[in-house]
RNA sequence: UGGACUAUGGUGUAAUGGUAGCACAACAGGUUUUGGUUCUGUUUGUCCAGGUUCGAAUCCUGGUAGUCCAACCA
């Protein structure tokens, strides 16, 4: 709805794709891929991979396609395929077509026989100790294996046993012989193929032997043609050997020419925000939050289930840019995102969340009038729908305030104020209960200022909404704050776990926030909801943007808080 | 501390050798039947030291700080 359109500088992606444009680079072809591993769900930092991979290609006349880096059948699944997949199409994008890392694995053991008879690669032994030993450390150079220089026709035999089950996992790999005291660690002869028995998701048990990521990723991207192959900057020493692949698949021919290019961007990291697959991980399988969806997540599917718009989050991401600087993102920068598009869609009704009853003591007990509600004032063309007022209404407990101070805008006794569509009313008192609490508000209306009315023009500071108690819906609301109390909850939980040498989970229970779900179960809102849709986009007038949980029935509403409006008096407040 | 990468207001990001701009945040005010929205204004910045140049955020050198690399993960 409000996309970003303001003209943009070009990201240094974008620079490059260009160039390679105008020089003509692959027959003047652009073409990505998005290469998600399917073993957990998408994420807000892979809406910025999605964004770059597919957005390059559609702004420069490419395709992107979606191709599931599935080398490693221990952490895979098809639920995550499928996940994933509904994931990107949300978000607004549609792959060219849908390919496998697994569809390559015949062309992949090829090449790794031929590099075997070249004399470039070589089965390994080893345990993975003595292999981790060998590999020597970033200041130190590595020493050769045993096997390093073994007969052609002997890695030959053991690779083919490695794949036909004889071999067991862990005992034999193969290995890329490159060079074991290159500074670059990745060159340090990788092992480029392992033993896995856990049948694979799509392939099953046709292969014991599979493919590493560093001999699968830019061979695959090859394969399918790929021109730019984007990821995020953990790849960067990768590249070397990216390249080096490529060319010996490539054999020697036009090395130059038609060939993929890996280039790196700044991943996301936002604040108060713990992003990764394997903690997230550790918070659904042990109960911290209420699934993978559950809307304090920094999932895909729980900014979803949130009231996200997958706009907002694309103007987001194509806010905070691409650039190569490690960068910490602040998570106000989002929220002012969501705010600016459900500001733009979302319908305006009344809810009183914290209900307290106001009496109109001058106004006609069976006295029921219609009002008329616009949707989005921020439409001009804004449909209305209408709500009924009565005598006895819900108002927020917090907009009465016996003793208020000077700038409090609200019911006080003696101060008048607007209820919303309806009249101009002035606080004449309340009632308590033996401890104090407030019980009733009591006022009384001015006939003259009904909405539409000239006299309702009448300046008045506050404007309070409210539901008439006989004609409203009982509801509960999930109100979401952030999940982690400290701003960088990575960095804290490193911090945590090596004072305390304790687990990951232990130091994620000392950093979760406790109020980041609080539920209110004696809501009111008005019957206009009575038919609201999951993920319809709503604003619950003065308090925020709300939409439809999926566990809402029509006998029991529940309604999530996506995020709260701006709220200056708040500020002023404290 | 071997290698690779990075450094622009509080945060993120432009400026591609030629006026340091934008967004968010913060603050002040106008408008407003949402203390919302919107509009106006204000505060805050080129990591440090040298060098090249008529001119440096940009190029070079040296520091400093941060990130990444020693998984049979991706």
């Amino acid at each position: 709805m409000t996309e970003g359109s303001e003209k943009k500088s070009l990201n240094f992606i974008e620079q490059v794709v260009e160039k390679d444009l105008k020089e003509g680079k692959n027959g003047g072809k652009v073409q990505t891929r998005f290469p998600p591993e399917p073993n957990g769900y998408l994420h807000i930092g892979h809406a910025k991979a999605i964004c770059l991979d597919f957005g390059i290609a559609q702004k420069y006349g490419g395709v992107c396609n979606l191709r599931f880096d599935d080398t490693n059948p221990t952490k895979e699944d098809m639920e995550y395929v499928e996940a994933i997949k509904e994931d990107i199409q949300w978000l607004g994008f549609q792959w060219g077509n849908e390919y496998y890392a697994s569809d390559y694995f015949q062309q992949l053991w090829d090449f790794a026989i031929r590099l075997i008879k070249e004399g470039k690669a070589y089965v390994d032994e080893q345990t993975s100790e003595e292999i981790a030993a060998q590999k020597g450390t970033p200041t130190q150079p590595g020493t050769e294996s045993p096997y390093r220089n073994r007969p052609m026709e002997e890695s030959l035999e053991l690779f083919q046993k490695m794949n036909s089950g004889e071999i067991e996992e862990g005992k034999m790999v193969l290995r890329a012989k490159i060079d074991m005291a290159n500074p670059n660690m990745h060159f340090r002869d990788p092992i480029i193929y392992r033993v896995v028995k856990t049948p694979h998701h799509r392939t099953g048990d046709k292969w014991k032997a599979y493919p590493m990521y560093d001999f699968a990723h830019g061979q695959s991207d090859y394969f399918e043609g790929v021109t730019h192959s984007l990821c995020t900057l953990e790849f960067v020493v990768h590249r070397p050997l990216y390249d080096l692949f490529v060319d010996w698949v490539k054999d020697g021919k036009d090395l130059d020419d038609n060939r993929p290019h890996q280039y790196e961007f700044n991943k996301l990291n936002l604040n108060y925000t713990l992003m990764s697959k394997r903690n997230l991980l550790i918070l659904v399988k042990e109960g911290l939050v209420d699934g993978w969806d559950d809307p304090r997540m920094p999932t895909l599917c729980a900014f979803r289930r949130r009231g996200y718009s997958p706009e907002s989050i694309r103007n987001f991401i194509n806010k905070i840019g691409y650039t190569t600087y490690d960068a910490l993102n602040d998570f106000a920068l989002l929220e002012s995102a969501v705010r600016e598009d459900l500001n733009a869609r979302a319908t305006r009704v009344s809810a009183v969340l914290n209900p307290v009853k106001l009496v109109l003591t001058n106004y006609p007990e069976d006295r029921v009038e219609v009002m008329e509600a616009i949707n989005n004032p921020e439409d001009p063309d804004s449909p209305t729908h209408t709500i009924e007022f009565s005598r006895e209404l819900w108002i927020e407990r917090e907009d009465f305030m016996e003793n208020a101070p000077k700038k409090y805008f609200r019911m006080t006794p003696g101060q008048e104020v607007r209820l919303k569509n309806a009249y101009i009313v002035k606080c004449t008192g309340c009632r308590k209960d033996e401890n104090g609490n407030v019980v009733e508000v009591y006022a009384e209306y001015d006939p003259n200022t009904k909405s539409g009315m000239p006299e309702a023009n009448r300046k008045v500071k506050g404007t309070l909404h409210w539901v008439s108690c006989a004609h409203c819906l009982k509801a509960e609301v999930r109100l979401y704050d952030r999940l982690w109390k400290v701003e960088n909850p990575r960095d804290e939980m490193a911090a945590i776990r090596e004072a305390k040498n304790c687990s990951a989970l232990e130091a994620m229970k000392e950093m979760i926030n406790p109020d980041s779900l609080k539920v209110l179960k004696e809501c009111y809102v008005e019957k206009f909801l009575a038919d609201a849709k999951p993920l319809d986009y709503l604003q619950f007038q003065r308090i925020g943007y709300f939409n439809v949980d999926k566990d809402s029935t029509p006998a029991h509403l529940v309604f999530n808080r996506t995020v709260s409006l701006r709220d200056t008096w708040s500020k002023i407040n404290k």
